[in-house]
DNA sequence: TCTACCCAGCGACGCGCTTCGACGAAAGAG
DNA sequence: CTCTTTCGTCGAAGCGCGTCGCTGGGTAGA
C-alpha cells in the first residue's frame, strides 16, 4: 500500500508538497501538481484513513443512528439512509451504520473516541433519551424528526403538523364531515414519536375548524388488524365517508377490504395517505397522498451537518412542507344518507 | 478528550502497560489492573479511534456495501443491514455503509485506505464486476448472495435451489399439476442476480421429476402488473391450481386479487411464497412460505468475515438450508375439472 | 541597487496508540 | 546458593499524515 512519502519520492518532492497538494491549503505550482498526481495515480495512493484522522482530528465519517424496531416503515428508514449515504460521499465522508441497539451509550463512544465527525439521529422520540446527550457533546449533531424541546439542536423534519392540516382541508373542501384516521402502531404512539401525534393535532384542529368530526384509531398495519380497526371506525361513525391512513403498511390492506365491503373508493369512501410516492402509485387505486420525502430529508440533514461541522450557521429546525397530490382515491363526499 | 497517557499518569504506571490492559496482550498483576480500569472510568476514556487505527492497522471497522435499486424487496436488505451492524457490535466492531453508486470504486478507496478491515457485499449479480476486485483485494471479504463463479470467495446465502424444489415438493405432495411462478421483476432477471434464477431451476428441475408443468412470469410487485400476471397465467394455464411467489411486494395484491376473482385460497388456489416470516403472517391468508432468514444471513455473514480478519479458515460457501413452513395458504389440489 | 514581499517547497514535529525489546524481581531447578 | 525462567512493567520507536515555521529565489516598488 502506497504511502505519502513514496509518492513524494516517486515525484521528486517531499512530503509536506504532497499533502499540499492533496489539501489544496497552500499554493502549488502547476507544473508541482501535475507530476505529484500523476505519481498518485501511478501508484494507485489512496491515503490511509487512521493517519489522516489521527493528524487532523476528522475521520471524514458521519454516524448514522437507526432505530433498531420494526414496527416503523422500513422502507422509509431504508431510504434516508442510503440518501444520507451518497449525499455524504458528495462531501467526501462516509456513514457509519449505528443501531438503536446500543442505546444513548454509542452517543458517547463515537463521540469520544473520534469514530465520527458528526452524528445523524432517526427516529427521535419525544423525550428521547439520546437528545441532552447530543446537546452536551462536542459534536455537532442533526436529528432527523423533531424532540419536544428542540432548543439547541439542529432536526429536519417534514412539517406533519401541517401535513394532518393539508389532508383535513382537502377533505373538507370535498364536503367530507366525518374523517376516520388509520394511525400508525400502538406502540408507536406509546413511545410518543413526534411525527404520529403532530400529524393527528395538525389535522384535529383543522378539522374543528372546518367543523369536520374525527376518529383515530391505531393500527399494526397486518391484514387482521387493519380488518378490525375498519370494523370498528364503520360501527362508531357509519356516516365516516374519509380515511386518512398514516401508516402505511396499512394501506394495501384497507383497499383490499374496502373493495371487499362493496364500498366504493372515491365514490362511497375517500382516502388520504401519508406515504412514499411509490406506496401511492403501486396501490390497487391510484392513492391521494402527502408524499413522506425521504430523500430530501436524508440530503438535508447531510448538508445541515456538514455546515456545523465546517462551522457555519445551521437553521435550528427545518420543517420540510408538506405536498398533497390529488389522484384517484378522494372525491366529492356522497351526499347525506 | 482524555488520552491514554493521561490514564496512564492518573493510575501511575506508564503507558504501555495501560495499553496492555486494554488489550490484553500481556498479562498484567489484578492490582494494577483494576487500578488503570479505574481510571479508565474515572476519565470517562474511550481510546482514540484513528490513532488505534494507525498504529495497530486495524480499523475494527467492516464495510457492507448494499444496493442502491430498490426494485429488490428493501425490507429484507434493511433486516441484514441491522443485522451485520449489531453482530459486528459483539465483535466490538462498526458498520460503514457503502451504496452501490459509487460502484467498484468504493471497493478500491476502502481497501486502500483502510478504513475498514474487510466488507461485506450484498445484491451480488452473477457477474458483478465487484467481484473480480474483492478476489484480488487484501482485505476479506464476505458476499451475501452466490456469484456465478464462487472461487477463491467466501459467500453466504439461502439456498434457493432447494428453496425452489422445496416449493415444488410441498405442491406435488398435494397433487397440484400446474404450477405459476409470480417472479421477481423484470430487471432482476436481466441483471442476473443469482437467486432469482437458481430458485427458478431448483423448481423447474424438481417439478420436472414430479411430472409437473411450470410457467414463470416475472411481476413488478405493484397491484396493477401484479393483476396483468395473474390474467395471463390463467388464460395460459386455465387449470394453473398453485402459485410460487417470489416477489414479496406482489403477495398483497395478489390476494386480494384472487379473492376478487372468486378463486378461493387454497380451495381453488394453493399459495406458496418465498418471503420474510412477517410478510407471511400479515397477510389476508397466513401464508405457507419459506422464510428469507435475513438476521440469520446478517448473522452469518459477520461471523465468517470475523473469522478471515482473524486468519482463521472459513468456509467457501454457506447455503443455508431453507425451511417451508405450512400455514392455511396451501391446499390439495381441487379435483380435475 | 536595495528593501519588501510573495511564492513554492522543505524539514521537523506531533497526533495517540501499539508493540518490541529490555529489565528488575520473584520463583523454580539443580 | 547459583542459574535460569517467568512475570509485570517500562521506555522508545514507529504507524502515516497534517501543519507550522522557515528559506531561497524571484518580482515589484522606491
Amino acid at each position: 500500500m502506497a504511502t505519502l512519502a513514496e509518492v513524494a519520492r516517486h515525484a521528486g518532492v517531499s512530503a509536506s508538497t504532497v499533502s499540499y497538494v492533496l489539501s489544496g491549503k497552500r499554493s502549488i505550482s502547476e507544473e508541482t501538481r501535475l507530476r505529484v498526481e500523476s505519481s498518485i495515480r501511478e501508484l494507485g495512493y489512496h491515503p490511509n484513513a487512521g493517519a489522516r484522522a489521527l493528524a487532523s482530528s476528522r475521520s471524514h465519517i458521519i454516524a448514522l443512528m437507526v432505530p433498531l424496531r420494526t414496527d416503523m416503515y422500513v422502507p422509509v428508514m431504508m431510504e434516508i439512509a442510503i440518501a444520507v449515504a451518497t449525499a455524504a460521499r458528495g462531501f467526501g465522508h462516509d456513514v457509519l451504520l449505528l443501531t438503536g441497539e446500543e442505546g444513548p451509550e454509542a452517543v458517547r463512544r463515537v463521540a469520544a473516541s473520534g469514530l465520527a465527525d458528526a452524528m445523524i439521529v432517526m427516529d427521535v422520540e419525544l423525550e428521547d433519551e439520546r437528545v441532552p446527550l447530543l446537546r452536551e457533546s462536542a459534536r455537532p449533531s442533526v436529528l432527523i424528526g423533531l424532540p419536544a424541546d428542540p432548543a439547541g439542536l439542529t432536526c429536519v423534519d417534514l412539517d406533519f403538523g401541517a401535513t394532518g392540516a393539508l389532508c383535513a382541508d382537502h377533505l373538507a373542501q370535498l364536503g367530507h364531515r366525518d374523517v376516520a384516521v388509520v394511525g400508525e402502531a400502538a406502540a408507536v404512539y406509546q413511545r410518543h414519536t413526534g411525527f404520529a401525534e403532530r400529524t393527528l393535532d395538525g389535522l384535529r384542529t383543522r378539522a374543528k375548524e372546518h367543523g369536520m368530526r374525527v376518529i383515530h384509531r391505531p393500527c399494526e398495519g397486518s391484514y387482521e388488524s387493519t380488518a378490525g380497526v375498519l370494523a370498528r371506525i364503520f360501527e362508531e361513525r357509519p356516516d365516516t365517508s374519509a380515511l386518512v391512513v398514516q401508516n402505511e403498511a396499512a394501506v394495501g390492506p384497507m383497499l383490499a377490504l374496502l373493495r371487499q365491503q362493496g364500498r366504493a373508493v372515491p365514490e362511497d369512501v375517500s382516502v388520504v395517505a401519508i406515504c412514499p410516492e411509490q406506496v401511492a402509485l403501486q396501490a390497487s387505486v391510484q392513492l391521494t397522498s402527502v408524499a413522506l420525502p425521504a430523500q430530501e430529508m436524508g440530503r438535508q440533514a447531510v448538508e445541515l451537518v456538514m455546515a456545523k461541522i465546517e462551522g457555519r450557521e445551521a437553521a435550528p429546525v427545518t420543517l420540510l412542507p408538506p405536498q398533497l397530490t390529488v389522484r384517484a382515491s378522494t372525491g366529492p363526499a356522497p351526499s347525506a344518507a
